[in-house]
RNA sequence: GGUGGCGUAGCUCAGUUGGUUAGAGCGUGGGAUUCAUAACCCCAAGGUCGGUGGUUCAAUUCCACCCGCCACCA
């Protein structure tokens, strides 16, 4: 038995999260954290809203309420939603929560300690209506360079040239609308990344357990050179920032840039569940308290690679603390609405409330995972969607169930029948299984989770395959003892069915499980226990149709509500 | 603009450390079956592996350039 620490990139706050979002972090981690358990290794799952930053802070104020009511509003729906698709956390926390904020604290006073912060003074556009610093992001003004008059202060969206807000001809805040800003003087944090480049180089050397896109993408950040940076900002939403426990001076109305914040409350959120279920974070992320054995594996999309594997690395290793860094990485794409981007404006897309509204978690999981974003961007389409849904859960799976289940209710007396040995065909279906079983591990194992879905399905089809050979309702008027045999044979699928069923699409393969009286939760079945999942004389109970089929209708009623198509 | 990724059957994707007939699922066509959500099972058709050039006895697989799409650029 080993132990896992799962943790999956943070949604940020602002607004419920879209498929794309789930796809690419929450639901793979969740399929892992289940097959792990499953596997009866002790697994801590962990993930969190990232609830600082600008983007924030100005939703909150659009709706007139504190940064805070509106994060704990959207919190509160995004955890519903992660219910809703039965993201099996044991704990979601929020970065804006005291835990994180005293780590963070704690970190960059190490990280002081250790000479890797430092003072800068820097000159930004500080506007005299809002009565606060700009972040680049929020002035506008005319290009440099092409004359457009509405860039932003990061980047000309014309000519595309990047900026510096300073350089912006009649600049003005996008907040206000205001052209009363100027120049300011104001002191910033810096975290100096240019001392730990040789220090990072030899922790990603040593990293094992890596997509070499990963590794690929750190590399290149350090043949660039690491950068200091600026870890503080002009906000008062965030982290306040602290010199030898009390309010740093001059820092009085700013904040750590929610960057530095957002990754120590994967931390945070350890703490937050220790707090609240009695456990022992030191234990998971402290190699000197435990943490050694710990295998850490992250989730995210490939936009957060280089913040995973570079920025916070330098923040923990910097800190000369023995924190537990991370082993494994998973990386996604985006999944794209036809295609193109998902556009809440546009009307274009599925989040995922509204998904909720419209099918149960298990449906979008399924086809979330089976069309994973993994080796480039994968288009999400109504289409393929039911096409995906209807040939893989309703009539391979829903219907074996179905077909074996109904059988047995009506012809065997509901139970599992008692009679019968096992004969060629079914020596030829337990081998056949034992080696798709070894293969499904196998990718969940690697986290290829396309290839262990399509390899899952090939088995709930290899299943059909026998029943079909089998016959056992040909072999009720020749044989009924070879038909007690066939059924029994296809009740134990049902439940090794279940088991595999059960990382994806864990509501579905419950009901099949209770169907079968089997309680607790599904153990990853293994070779010897194959035919030996129910027990003979067991009753049964049909369970009512696990997945109803898609329509065309429906996809023209989605397509409508959605846009697409 | 720079860097990286991707471009393989109608659709979504595997694969090829260069080597006889390039794979899967869906969709399509045919067959078989009737226990089941008109489901399942079997068979078949279908691809000059983005384009051009190069290296090689041999390239879809290596190299160069080009085209298209995507991501990142602190």
């Amino acid at each position: 038995m080993a132990r896992y620490l799962i943790t999956s990139a943070l949604p940020y706050i602002n607004g419920v999260k879209h498929l794309g979002n789930l796809a690419g972090s929450m639901l793979p981690a969740d399929v892992h954290a289940r097959f792990r358990r499953m596997q009866g290794h002790e697994v801590l799952f962990i993930c969190a809203t990232d609830e600082h930053g600008t983007p924030a802070e100005l939703a909150a104020a659009e709706l007139g309420v504190s940064p805070r009511a509106y994060c704990d509003q959207f919190h509160d729906i995004q955890r519903k939603a992660g219910e809703g698709f039965g993201l099996s956390f044991d704990w979601f926390g929020r970065t804006s929560n005291p835990p994180n904020h005293r780590l963070t604290q704690h970190l960059a006073e190490a990280l002081e300690g250790n000479r890797l912060l430092e003072e800068r003074t820097t000159r930004q556009v500080y506007s005299n209506a809002d009565k606060r610093f700009l972040p680049d992001r929020y002035v506008e003004g005319t290009c440099p360079f092409c004359f457009y008059e509405n860039a932003r202060g990061d980047q000309c969206d014309n000519c595309g040239a990047l900026l510096d807000p300073v350089q912006l001809k009649n600049p003005r805040s996008k907040i206000s609308g205001s052209s009363d800003v100027e120049l300011r003087d104001t002191a910033h944090l810096f975290l100096l990344q240019s001392k730990m480049q040789e220090q990072i180089r030899a922790w990603v050397d040593r990293a094992e357990g890596w997509p070499s896109l990963a590794r690929s993408i750190a590399y290149k950040w350090l043949d660039e050179g690491l950068i200091d940076r600026s870890i503080t900002r002009d906000l008062a939403w965030g982290v306040k920032v602290t010199k030898d426990g009390a309010p740093r001076q001059g820092f009085d109305d700013k904040v750590f840039y929610v960057w530095f914040d957002a990754p120590i409350g994967y931390i945070g959120a350890t703490v937050e569940w220790a707090e609240g279920k009695g456990g022992n974070w030191e234990r998971w992320w402290r190699t000197d308290k435990g943490a050694a054995d710990v295998t850490y594996v992250q989730f995210m999309g490939k936009d957060n690679v280089a913040f995973h594997t570079v920025s916070f690395p330098v923040t923990i290793i910097g800190s000369g603390e023995p924190w537990k860094l991370v082993d494994r990485l998973k990386a996604f794409n985006w999944v794209t609405w036809y295609g193109d981007k998902f556009s809440t404006s546009q009307r274009r897309g599925v989040f995922m409330d509204q998904a909720l509204e419209l099918l149960p978690g298990d449906y979008w999981r399924w086809y979330l995972m089976a069309n994973a974003p993994e080796s480039s961007d994968a288009a999400f389409t109504w289409e393929q969607f039911k096409d995906t849904i209807n040939a893989d859960l309703a009539n391979v799976l829903g219907n074996f169930v179905n077909r074996i289940m109904k059988f047995a209710e009506t012809k065997m007396g509901g139970v599992v029948p008692m009679e019968g040995e096992p004969g060629p065909l079914e020596n030829e279906l337990y081998e056949d299984l034992e080696e798709r079983l070894a293969r499904i591990s196998d990718f969940h194992d690697q986290m290829e989770f396309r290839k262990a879905a399509a390899e899952t399905r090939s088995l709930w089809v290899r299943g059909n395959e026998y029943l079909q050979l089998a016959a056992p309702w040909t072999a009720l008027k020749t044989d009924p003892v070879r038909a007690a045999m066939v059924v029994r044979t296809g009740l134990n699928l049902c439940a090794l069915f279940a088991a595999t069923a059960f990382p994806f699409i864990p509501e579905s393969a419950q009901a099949i499980r209770d169907g079968l009286g089997l309680k607790g939760d599904p153990a990853w079945p293994l070779g010897a226990k194959l035919f030996e999942l129910v027990s003979p004389g067991a009753p049964i109970a049909v369970p009512p149709v696990l997945f109803r089929k898609i329509e065309d209708a429906d996809v023209a009623a989605w397509s409508e509500r959605f846009g697409g198509g």
